[in-house]
DNA sequence: ATTGTGAAAGAATTTTATTCTATCTGTTTA
DNA sequence: TAAACAGATAGAATAAAATTCTTTCACAAT
């Protein structure tokens, strides 16, 4: 049997692990202490099995979730883009410029019709047709560009275990 | 002057306020020490300004990300709905039957064609197949349903300021 | 000029994180 | 079969951080 890279320790989560999991996802900042508590371990273990799946990118990010509309983010608009050219090229300078606008918090590439779907936050609809109109159609090679806006968030969650 | 009362203390969001939450979008578990070194203050204030951002709400939650293809979600769907019924009734029965699937993690109410668009996780094919077949399509008063597979993530945040 | 208010610093205290050592359990190896 | 080993854990010790309290300062209102 080949010997494991010290790195990249590939165990698979245990139900301990999964509950761990679901508890940082409901709430980035609860003490270990008292996810010790939950899980009925002490902190020690508790403390290096996080430590493990933040090393495995089992975990991601922890980030904290603001209110858009409390923070001038009141919009959100879906955005569906396809480019006229395909190549490699063009993609990448699309993808670049997407990268770049601060409004753009999502983008997908998708099956169907376009090539890629974006999430857009502005304050209103004003500041949105700004940016409609004077970035995201500036973008070179940009074919269609079709807006569908969001009236209502019915559910919005990060939980992918339970 | 009429008084204020004393919950919802509705301030502004100073640059200061600005930028603690920008440090927190970025990591849920910074420590209020490090916020406080890089805004140059103590940490006294800092504590307090982030108590004020949570209970006016404008901080809503902090949540861990996790790598879907690593806890078995590798694959995600856009899925489009319309109703047969619009009936505010209709549309409650709906909404609650949605927010009981924990592989919808996101729906929202759009304008359109659609009444409403899903992002929904499975962990393949055959999985997001018994799903679309065996639950979602058996909600009462759906009309429509159309997928749209995500082929990759080129743009995933969640910072609504910068 | 005086009072009042809000924000902040700094110290004191409490709580938590982190590290270290020892133990336990189950498995491999001689 | 017994000894050695690895992995996970508990518990104690230490380091770091959060939280609370008191005081100060700056500015606005009276």
């Amino acid at each position: 049997m080949p010997k494991r890279s010290s790195k990249e320790e590939s165990t698979t989560l245990d139900k301990t692990d999964l509950e761990i999991l679901q508890l940082l996802q409901h709430n980035a900042r609860i003490t270990i202490k008292e996810i010790a508590e939950k899980v009925h371990l002490s902190t020690t273990p508790v403390h290096e099995r996080i430590r493990r799946m933040e090393e495995r990118g089992v975990i991601r990010q922890y980030v904290t979730l603001l209110d858009g509309a409390k923070v001038k983010k009141g919009l959100m608009v879906i955005c569906y883009i396809s480019l006229r050219q395909h190549s490699k090229m063009a993609g990448n300078k699309f993808i670049k410029s997407i990268q770049e606008m601060n409004e753009v918090i999502e983008c997908l590439t998708i099956s169907g019709e376009f090539d890629f779907m974006l999430k857009v936050v502005a304050e209103n609809m004003d500041a949105y047709y700004d940016f409609h109109v004077n970035r995201l159609s500036q973008i070179e090679n940009i074919g269609n560009v079709q807006s569908v806006f969001v009236m209502g968030v019915i559910k919005q969650t990060h939980q992918l275990v339970w």
